[in-house]
RNA sequence: UGUCCCAUGGUGUAAUUGGCAACACGUCUGAUUUUGGUUCAGAAGAGUUCAGGUUCGAGCCCUGAUGGGACAACCA
C-alpha cells in the first residue's frame, strides 16, 4: 500500500468516527472487494405475519435497513405469509406502522404468498428432476422414520414413485383431491444427514384455509425452508440476515438455490446473528400473545410490553431505540443485554427533546404565610435548559403550592438538602422558603400541612441571585395545578431470566406491581394543551408521557417512560 | 454420546494482512449545577475459558480439552 493510500484510509476512517465493523459488514466489504454482486448490496426484513414485532426485531430492522442505508443499497419488506392459519392483516398493518415509526422506508414491498406461482412451478421442476416425491404417509410415520441426530433416518416406501407419479399426485393435492395431512411433497436429499433439516424436508403441505391475500386459491402452501431462499432469489437479496437458529438450516437453503440456479448466477447467502435478549423481560412472540391472550397485560401496546408499539406507547422515541440497537451492535454469541442500556439510551434523547414541566405525583400542601392570600405571580421558567430554542412558560405562584411529600421531613438526616423544620430551599423559579411549623393529621399521624415563610427578595426571575440554598425542590399551585393520572411502570417479571428456568412457567415471576397508578398528581397548567405520545421531564422525577387513553376519557393519564438517574436515594 | 455454532472487565461490542486489549453502559471519586438530572474531570474493573503448538511476537493461526448454545414441527 502506498503512503498516500494511508493516508486516505486514514483520513476516512477518521471521517467514520471510528464506527465499528460488524461481522456482517467485514463479510460485505469483502464481497464489495470482490466484486460480488456488482457491488450490490439488497437486504430484507422478512417477519411472519402473526403478531407484533418486539425490540428484537426492531434490532434485525436496524441491521437490514441500517446496512442497505450505509452502502446506498436496498432493503425489502417481505411478509413471509406462507402459513394461513397463523397469519392475519392486523399484523401486516402494525408491522408497517412500526417499521415506518421507526424511521425506516422500504424500497419494495412483497409477500411470500406473491410467489406461490413461481413456486410452485420450480416444485413440479423438482419433481421431474427426480429430487422431490409425493409422500401419503402421516406425520407421525414421517416423523418416525426421520431417525435422531445420531441415528439414521429410514427411507419413505414412497421415495421411488415415478416422476409421471409424483407429478400426477402433487396436481391432484393442489386441486383439492385430498384432506388436510394426506400427503406432503418432499425433497429427496439424504435421510442419513447429520443435519435432520437435510432428511428429506416437507417443501409443501395441504391446508384447505384461506388465506389472507390468496383467498381459497391454493391449498397447498409451502414450508418456510422451500420458500424462504427461493424468495430471496426472486428479489435479488444479496445477504439474507437472520437469527442463530437457522444456522442448521444454511445447507437446506442453499441446497433448494442449487435446483432452481443456474451455474454461474448469482444468489443470495444466509447468515446468522445472535438474536437480542433483554434481562427482566420474555421476546418469544408465543409468549407475548399469552400474556395479551391471559390477560396479564392489556393489549400489545401495553407500555410494560417489549413491543415496539407498546414502548412507543410508554414513551420511548424511535431514535432512542436506533441508537440502542447501534451500540448493542451484533455478533453470533449469545447475549443477554441489561435494561439500564435501553434505559440510558432512551434518557440521553429525551434529556435533549423533552421540555420540562411540574408535576408533583404525592402532593404536600406548603402554605407560605407570609405569601399574600389572592396574589398569582406568573413565574418564567426555562422549557429545556439542554434546548435554547425551546423557550420558556409561565408558570403561575401562589400562596398555596403543594410540594412531594418526600420532600419534607420532619427529622432529616444530615445530606437532606430538601425542607425540613427549620430549613430553606428554593422553590424552583420562584423563592427561597423556610419551613416555620408544620400539622399532622391525628388520625394518620402524617404531616398534613407545612407552613413557610418565603423572602421576597430570592425571586428567581428578577434576578436576585446573591442568596444560595443546597435543595431545590419544585412545586406546583394549589389553586392552578390540574389533577393527573400518572401510570407508573416496573419492570414486568422479577427474574432476570423468566424463561430460563426449564421447571417453571414463565408466568410464575410476573412482577405483582409492574403497574402502579397514582390518581392524586398535579401537574402545572401549560401541559393542558399536550397531545397523546408527546414527551415530557417532569422535574426531578422522571421521563413521561401523555397516554393515548386522554382522548378517550377526557382527562390527563400520564405514563412514566422512564425515572432519571437518581444518586440520591442509591445512597440511602 | 452425531453434526454445526460460540467463548474478550459486571453487561454488550471492538481490536485493519498476527505487533503494548479499546469503546459504551454500569460502578465509584471529585467539580459545576435554581433538576440529588445534565455536563465536566478522574478511578477501579479483563491480560482475552483451559492446556499445548507455530512464531521474534498469538485475543486473532493450528491441535486438544472444558463450558454454553442450536438441530429430530405437515411453525417461521
Amino acid at each position: 500500500m502506498s503512503d498516500s493510500n494511508e493516508r486516505n484510509a486514514a483520513a476516512n476512517g477518521a471521517a467514520d468516527e471510528k464506527v465499528k465493523t460488524n461481522f456482517i459488514e467485514a463479510k460485505i466489504n469483502k464481497e464489495l472487494a470482490e466484486g460480488k454482486y456488482n457491488g450490490r448490496v439488497h437486504t430484507r426484513f422478512p417477519p411472519e405475519p402473526n403478531g407484533y414485532l418486539h425490540i428484537g426485531h426492531a434490532k434485525s430492522i436496524c441491521l437490514n435497513f441500517g446496512l442497505a442505508q450505509k452502502y446506498k443499497g436496498k432493503c425489502n419488506l417481505r411478509f413471509d405469509d406462507t402459513n394461513p392459519s397463523k397469519e392475519e392483516t392486523e399484523y401486516v398493518d402494525s408491522i408497517r406502522n412500526d417499521v415506518q415509526w421507526l424511521g425506516f422506508k422500504w424500497d419494495n414491498e412483497f409477500f411470500a404468498s406473491d410467489y406461490f406461482d413461481q413456486l410452485y412451478a420450480w416444485a413440479e421442476k423438482l419433481i421431474i428432476d427426480g429430487k422431490a416425491y409425493v409422500d401419503d404417509q402421516t406425520a407421525e410415520e414421517i416423523a418416525s422414520q426421520k431417525g435422531t441426530p445420531t441415528k439414521a433416518g429410514e427411507f419413505s416406501p414412497y421415495r421411488d414413485r415415478t416422476a409421471e407419479e409424483n407429478l400426477k399426485l402433487f396436481r391432484e393435492m393442489k386441486e383439492g383431491a385430498y384432506k388436510d395431512g394426506e400427503k406432503v411433497l418432499r425433497a429427496k436429499i439424504d435421510m442419513a444427514s447429520s443435519n435432520m433439516h437435510m432428511r428429506d424436508p416437507i417443501m409443501y403441505r395441504i391446508m384447505h384455509k384461506p388465506h389472507h391475500r390468496t383467498g381459497d386459491k391454493w391449498c397447498i402452501y409451502p414450508m418456510y425452508d422451500y420458500a424462504h431462499g427461493e424468495s430471496d432469489f426472486i428479489e435479488g437479496i444479496t445477504n439474507s440476515l437472520c437469527t442463530l437458529e437457522f444456522e442448521v438450516h444454511r445447507p437446506l437453503y442453499n441446497w433448494f438455490l442449487d435446483q432452481i440456479a443456474e451455474d454461474g448466477t448469482e444468489r443470495p447467502e444466509q447468515t446468522e446473528f445472535a438474536r437480542l435478549n433483554l434481562s427482566y423481560t420474555v421476546m418469544s412472540k408465543r409468549k407475548l400473545l399469552q400474556l395479551v391472550k391471559e390477560n396479564y397485560v392489556n393489549h400489545w401496546d401495553d407500555p410494560r410490553m417489549p413491543t415496539i408499539t407498546g414502548m412507543r406507547r410508554r414513551g420511548f422515541t424511535a431514535a432512542s431505540l436506533r441508537n440502542f440497537a447501534e451500540t448493542i451492535g451484533v455478533a453470533k454469541r449469545d447475549n443477554v443485554i441489561d435494561v439500564a442500556l435501553l434505559e440510558h439510551s432512551v434518557r440521553e434523547d429525551l434529556n435533549k427533546i423533552a421540555p420540562r414541566y411540574f408535576a408533583v405525583l404525592n402532593p404536600l400542601k406548603v402554605i407560605i404565610t407570609n405569601y399574600p392570600e389572592n396574589q398569582t405571580e406568573e413565574m418564567e421558567l426555562i422549557n429545556n435548559p439542554e434546548d435554547e430554542t425551546q423557550g420558556s412558560r409561565k408558570v403561575p405562584f401562589t400562596r398555596e403550592v403543594f410540594i412531594e411529600k418526600d420532600d419534607f421531613m420532619i427529622d432529616p438526616p444530615r445530606k437532606f438538602f430538601r425542607l425540613g423544620p427549620g430549613r430553606e430551599v428554593r422553590l424552583k423559579g420562584a423563592y427561597i422558603v423556610k419551613c416555620e411549623d408544620y400539622k399532622i393529621n391525628e388520625a394518620t399521624g402524617e404531616v398534613e400541612e407545612v407552613y413557610c415563610t418565603y423572602d421576597p427578595e430570592t425571586q428567581s426571575n428578577t434576578g436576585q441571585g446573591s442568596r444560595k440554598v443546597k435543595g431545590t425542590l419544585h412545586w406546583v399551585s394549589c389553586e392552578h395545578g390540574l389533577d393527573a393520572e400518572v401510570r407508573i411502570y416496573d419492570r414486568l417479571f422479577m427474574d432476570e431470566d423468566p424463561d430460563g428456568h426449564p421447571d417453571k412457567d414463565f408466568k410464575e415471576f410476573l412482577n405483582p406491581d409492574s403497574l402502579q397508578i397514582n390518581t392524586q398528581a398535579k401537574v402545572e397548567p401549560a401541559i393542558q394543551n399536550a397531545k397523546p405520545f408527546d414527551h415530557f421531564q417532569f422535574q426531578r422525577i422522571g421521563y413521561f408521557n401523555l397516554d393515548l387513553d386522554t382522548v378517550k376519557e377526557k382527562r390527563l393519564i400520564f405514563n412514566r417512560t422512564v425515572p432519571l438517574r437518581d444518586s440520591w436515594s442509591k445512597k440511602k
